[in-house]
RNA sequence: GGGGUCUUAGCUCAGCUGGGAGAGCAUCUGCCUUACAAGCAGAGGGUCACAGGUUCGAGCCCUGUAGGCCCCACCA
C-alpha cells in the first residue's frame, strides 16, 4: 500500500504525536543486555526551579544527537535523566512565596518549611521534564531520579561519611563567604566579583608611646576599603625588609575607638610599594588577614552579626548595621584628626551569585572538603588522556581551576538540602559522623543526640550523579554494565563546580573516571551578542521556537555553524533557514514517492546504473564514511553541515534534476528503475544521517516512505560499502562532473536569454566536447528550461577549440577553455606538482633520518615508503599532464 | 597581576594533523518550472587584524604588536 505525505511540511502536531509513539513503544529505555556495548550519558540535572532556557536547549540537543547516533549504531545507549534540588534557588523561591502568603520559615519551622519546599516541587518540579521531552530527547524516563530521593540521600550520606573517616572532611574555622540576605554562607565559586565605586580611607593609629598610652606625635597611616572593620583590627603589619618601618619593631600601635593597643607584626604578605606600607590586620573579616593572623597568632575577633549588623564586639556601634556602622566609624575618627583624606576609588566587590548582596568574609564553623589528595588523580585523569576535554584547549582551563584549588566549603545554613549526617552529644558536645543517629555517645555514654543543623553544597550530590544514578552504593549490574560513563556534555562556566568535582568524586568513590571525554559547548546568546538573561529580559524561548518553526529548526539551528566551547548567537533567521531545510527534504522526499510504483523496486544491476546514479551513490558512500567519523570526533556541527550540503545541494539540486527525464519517460525499463532504486536508496540513507539532529521530520518521512522498518530511531546506522565505491570508476564520474560544469556555463548564459523557453544547439568539432553535452542533454531539460538541447559536430566552421551555443536565435561562443579551462587547470597541475615535490622532500627526509628509521614502528616507516612512492608516481603523472596541456 | 580565547564576505560564523578561501542571512539579476516561492537559476562581494619568522607552500605552526571577549586572583 503506497503511502503519502501531507502537502506541506508541518511540524505542529507531527512532533508531538510521534514522540509519544516513541514513549509507547518504549525506544528510549535502555537494560542491561550483555550482547551489546553500553553507551553511556548522564544528563547534566536541571534545576527544579528551572525554566527551559536556549542553554538547556543546546546542551540537550548535543547530548540526544549523541544518543541516538550510538543507539542506531547498535549501541545500548542509555541517556539517564534527572533533576537537581538546587538548595539555594529552590529555598529562596518557596521563602518568597511564604513571604507573599506573611509568613517567615522561622515561623513554619524545619519539618513543615520542608513539606512545603516538597509540595512545591511536585506542582513545579516537573515542568522541565515536559519541556525537555517537546526538545525530542530520547533519555530513558522510566530511570528519571532526583538528587534529593533516597537512593542519592544514600550515596551522600556514604560518601560523607567515608571521606569523614579518611579526615578528608572535617569541621574547621575559616574564613567563609557569608551572605547577610540569603543567610549562609557560600562557596569560592559562588562569589561573584564586580566592579564597584567606592572609597580608600586613609587613616591613622596613633602609636603607643613608653606609657602605654597613644603618641600625640607618632602615627602610622594607612587605608583601608572597610574602615568598619577596624572594630575587630588584632594587628598592624609592615613588611620585614621594609627599612622605613625598622623602628617599629616590638612597638605597638592604639587602636582608636576601641581603645586598645595591638601588636606591630612583620609579615611578607605586605606589598612594600603599595600605598603606605602598612596594613590593618582584621583576622575575621579577611581570608588573608586570616592568614596572616594564623601565622602571628593573634586573636579572631568576629564583629559581625549574620544579618551583617555589628555584634557585641563593636561597642557602641552594637546594631547598627555594616555601612551605617562605617559612616559614624568615618566620622567619628574624623572628630580624632585620625582621617587623612578620603579617596574616591573603584574596586572588585564579592558579592552573592543568588541574590546579589555584597558578601562579608567572616570566620565561621564549617564544613570543609580536604582537596589536595583528593585533586590528585583528576589531575592526572586529563594529564594522561584518560579523560579527554573537547575542545582540548579547555584543559587549560581545568588545569587552571585544579592548581588552585581551595578546601571546599560544603555546608550551607539552609533547610533544603541534604541534612550534614554529623550528630553532637548534648551531654559531653562529641561530633559522631554516622549514617543514622547514634544510639550511645562514644565518650560519655549519653543517649540524646542532636543533629547538626546545615546541609549540604548542592554540588556535594551532583558530584555523584554519574554513579548515583546507577545504584551507587548498591553494587548494581546496572553500575557494572553502564559506568564509566561515555561522554559528558555540558558548558564551560561549570568546568569547576561540577565537572571538575565529579572527576575526583568518581576516582574517589569508583575507583574510576566517571566518563571518558567531556564535550563543552559554549553559551545561547541573543542576537546583539548579550548573554540571554531574565533582568534584559533578552531571552529567547525555546518553546515559542519550537512552537512556530518546529524542534527539529531548534535542534539543527543550534547545532550548525558553531564549534565546540564557543559562544553563539541565536537569530530568529536561522532558525528559518533551518525550517526551509525540513520543507526541502519534506518535499524531495514527496516527490520521490510520487514516483515510486506500487511494490518493491528491484536492485538494480550493477550494468544498469548509470554514470549520474553511480555518482551520487558513491557520494552518499563517502558521505556516510565521513560524517560516521565526524560524529565520533564530537563535530556535530560538521557533520550535519554535511548531511546538509549533501541533500540540498548534490541530491536535490543534481541529481533529483537529472535523473527527471529518465522518471517521465513512459513505461519501465532498466533505466527507469534504476533511478528509482537509487533515489530510494540514497534518500533513506540520507535520512537515518540526519535523524539524530532531526528526529520528527525524518522519522515521518522514513515510516512513509518504506515499511519495512517500523521507526527510523531503531533503524541500523548506515555504513560505508565498498559496493558502492563508484569513485574509483572515474571515467563515470568524471563525466558527470564535466557535464556540471558544461551546465553551468550554458545556464549562465541562459540567464540572459530573453525567454525561458529557449532552444540551445551546441556545436563543435571536438569529440570530448560533444561527449560532454550529450551527457549533460540526458539531463539538461528540467536543469535549464530549453525546450530542446541538441549536440552536433561542427559543419560551420568555427575555431577547433571552441563551441559554440545557440539560445533562442542568439549565438552565444564559448571558447573551449571556458568549459574545461585550460588556464585554470595548468594552474591548478602546478601547484599539485609543487606541493608533489614538497611532499617527496619530506618524505626523503623522514627517511634519510636514521632516529626515525631507528625508533619508528616498522608498519609506519613501510607507510612512510608506501606514500613515497604513491607520491612519485603521482608526480610522474601530473609532470606529463602538464606539459601536454601547455602543449 | 595570571591564564584562556577571538580578529576570515555587509552581518553572524564554519574552516579539526599546512596544499580548493567557504556557509547561512543580506544585496543584485532572471524565473510561478507538474517536489518545494519555506522555491529555482545566476551574479557581485574577502591583503583571512597588523608585522616578522619557519616551509616548496601559511587563515592554519612560531615570535611580537594592536583591539575585543571570557575566566581566575585580587593590594589592604
Amino acid at each position: 500500500m503506497k503511502k503519502e505525505l501531507e502537502k506541506t511540511y508541518n511540524p505542529q502536531g507531527m512532533e508531538d504525536r510521534i514522540y509519544q509513539n516513541w514513549l509507547d513503544k518504549k525506544y528510549f529505555h535502555a537494560e542491561v543486555n550483555r550482547s551489546k556495548k553500553p553507551f553511556t550519558i548522564v544528563m547534566p540535572p536541571p534545576n527544579i526551579t528551572g525554566q527551559l532556557h536556549m542553554g538547556h536547549a543546546l546542551d540537550n540537543t548535543m547530548q540526544d544527537i549523541l544518543t541516538r547516533f550510538k543507539r542506531m549504531q547498535g549501541f545500548e545507549a542509555l541517556w539517564q535523566p534527572g533533576t537537581d534540588h538546587a538548595s539555594i534557588a529552590t529555598e529562596a523561591k518557596v521563602v518568597e512565596q511564604l513571604r507573599k502568603e506573611g509568613i517567615e520559615k522561622e515561623d513554619l519551622g524545619r519539618e513543615k518549611f520542608l513539606e512545603r519546599v516538597w509540595d512545591w516541587k511536585k506542582e513545579y518540579g516537573g515542568r522541565i521534564v515536559s519541556q525537555l521531552k517537546k526538545l525530542g530527547s530520547s533519555c530513558d524516563w522510566d530511570r528519571e531520579r532526583f538528587t534529593m530521593d533516597e537512593g542519592c540521600n544514600k550515596a551522600v550520606t556514604e560518601v560523607f561519611c567515608k571521606m569523614h573517616k579518611k579526615g578528608w572532611i572535617y569541621k574547621g574555622s575559616r574564613i567563609v563567604n557569608w551572605c547577610p540576605v540569603c543567610g549562609t554562607s557560600i562557596s569560592d565559586a559562588e562569589v561573584e566579583y564586580e566592579e564597584q565605586a567606592g572609597h580608600f580611607w586613609h587613616i591613622k593609629y596613633p602609636l603607643v608611646d613608653e606609657n602605654g598610652q597613644p603618641s600625640k606625635t607618632e602615627f602610622l597611616e594607612f587605608a583601608t576599603t572597610r574602615p568598619e572593620t577596624m572594630l575587630g583590627d588584632t594587628a598592624v603589619a609592615v613588611n620585614p625588609n621594609d627599612e622605613r618601618y625598622t623602628y617599629l619593631k616590638g612597638r605597638k600601635v592604639w587602636l582608636p575607638l576601641v581603645n586598645k593597643a595591638i601588636p606591630v607584626v612583620e609579615d611578607n604578605y605586605v606589598d612594600m610599594e603599595f600605598g603606605t606600607g602598612v596594613v590593618k590586620i582584621t583576622p575575621a573579616h579577611d581570608p588573608n588577614d586570616f592568614e596572616v593572623g594564623k601565622r602571628h597568632n593573634l586573636p579572631e575577633i568576629n564583629i559581625l552579626n549574620d544579618d551583617a549588623t555589628i555584634n557585641s564586639n563593636g561597642g557602641e556601634y552594637e546594631g547598627l548595621d555594616r555601612y551605617e556602622a562605617r559612616k559614624r566609624i568615618v566620622e567619628d575618627l574624623d572628630k580624632l584628626g585620625l582621617l587623612v583624606e578620603i579617596e574616591d576609588y573603584s574596586h572588585n566587590v564579592g558579592t552573592c551569585y543568588r541574590c546579589g548582596t555584597t558578601v562579608e568574609p567572616m570566620i565561621k564553623k564549617q564544613w570543609f572538603v580536604k582537596m589536595d589528595e583528593l585533586i590528585k588523580p583528576a589531575v592526572n585523569a586529563v594529564k594522561t588522556g584518560d579523560i579527554k576535554l573537547v575542545p582540548e584547549s579547555m584543559d587549560k582551563t581545568y588545569y587552571n581551576w585544579t592548581d588552585n584549588i581551595r578546601d571546599w566549603c560544603i555546608s550551607r545554613q539552609l533547610w533544603w538540602g541534604h541534612r550534614i549526617p554529623a550528630y553532637y552529644c548534648e551531654e559531653c558536645g562529641e561530633i559522631v559522623v554516622a549514617k543514622s543517629m547514634p544510639e550511645k555517645c562514644p565518650k560519655c555514654g549519653c543517649t540524646h543526640f542532636k543533629q547538626d543543623e546545615d546541609t549540604l553544597d548542592t554540588w556535594f550530590s551532583s558530584a555523584l550523579w554519574p554513579f548515583s544514578t546507577l545504584g551507587w552504593p548498591e553494587q548494581t549490574e546496572d553500575l557494572k554494565y553502564f559506568y564509566p560513563t561515555d561522554v559528558l556534555v555540558t558548558g564551560y562556566d561549570i568546568i569547576f563546580f561540577w565537572v571538575i568535582r565529579m572527576i575526583f568524586s568518581g576516582f574517589e568513590n569508583m575507583g574510576e573516571r566517571p566518563f571518558k571525554a567531556v564535550l563543552f559547548h559554549g553559551l545561547v546568546r541573543d542576537s546583539l551578542g548579550r548573554k540571554m538573561s531574565k533582568s534584559l529580559g533578552n531571552g529567547i524561548d525555546p518553546l515559542e521556537i519550537i512552537d512556530k518553526y518546529g524542534a527539529d529548526a531548534l535542534r539543527l539551528t543550534l547545532i550548525t555553524g558553531n564549534a565546540p566551547g564557543n559562544d553563539m548567537r541565536f537569530y530568529n533567521e536561522r532558525v528559518e533557514a533551518s525550517r526551509n531545510f525540513a520543507n526541502k527534504l519534506w518535499n524531495a522526499s514527496r516527490f520521490i514517492m510520487m514516483n515510486m510504483p506500487d511494490g518493491e523496486i528491484a536492485e538494480p544491476s550493477k550494468d544498469a546504473l548509470e554514470s549520474v546514479d553511480k555518482w551520487i551513490l558513491s557520494k552518499c558512500n563517502s558521505l556516510i564514511k565521513e560524517v560516521t567519523d565526524n560524529m565520533e570526533k564530537y563535530e556535530l556541527g560538521i557533520a550535519v553541515q554535511k548531511v546538509y550540503d549533501f541533500i540540498w545541494d548534490e541530491f536535490c539540486d543534481w541529481y533529483i534534476e537529472m535523473v527527471k527525464p529518465r522518471l517521465y519517460a513512459e513505461g519501465n525499463n532498466d533505466s527507469k528503475n534504476a533511478a528509482l532504486w537509487t533515489l530510494k536508496t540514497v534518500c533513506i540513507n540520507a535520512l537515518k544521517l540526519l535523524h539524530p539532529y532531526m528526529p520528527f521530520v525524518t522519522e515521518e518521512i522514513f515510516t512513509t516512505i518504506q515499511d519495512k522498518e517500523e521507526s527510523i530511531m531503531i533503524s541500523s546506522w548506515p555504513e560505508y560499502s565498498k559496493d558502492f565505491a563508484f569513485e574509483k570508476e572515474e571515467k563515470a564520474i568524471e563525466t558527470i562532473k564535466e557535464a556540471v560544469r558544461a551546465i553551468r556555463n550554458v545556464r549562465t548564459n541562459m540567464n540572459v536569454a530573453p525567454s525561458r523557453k529557449a532552444e540551445v544547439f551546441v556545436v563543435s568539432n571536438k569529440a570530448d566536447v560533444r561527449e560532454i553535452f550529450e551527457s549533460a542533454n540526458v539531463y539538461f531539460k528540467p536543469l535549464a528550461y530549453a525546450s530542446n538541447v541538441s549536440v552536433q559536430a561542427d559543419n560551420a566552421g568555427i575555431a577547433e577549440d571552441a563551441v559554440s551555443c545557440v539560445i533562442s536565435g542568439a549565438t552565444i561562443y564559448m571558447p573551449f577553455a571556458e568549459l574545461v579551462d585550460i588556464s585554470a587547470e595548468i594552474e591548478r597541475l602546478t601547484k599539485e606538482e609543487a606541493r608533489l615535490q614538497g611532499e617527496i622532500k619530506r618524505s626523503n627526509g623522514m627517511l634519510s633520518n636514521e632516529k626515525f628509521i631507528a625508533k619508528a614502528p616498522e608498519a609506519k616507516v613501510n607507510e612512510e615508503k608506501e606514500k613515497l612512492k604513491k607520491y612519485e608516481e603521482m608526480l610522474k603523472e601530473v609532470t606529463e599532464r602538464l606539459a601536454s596541456l601547455k602543449k
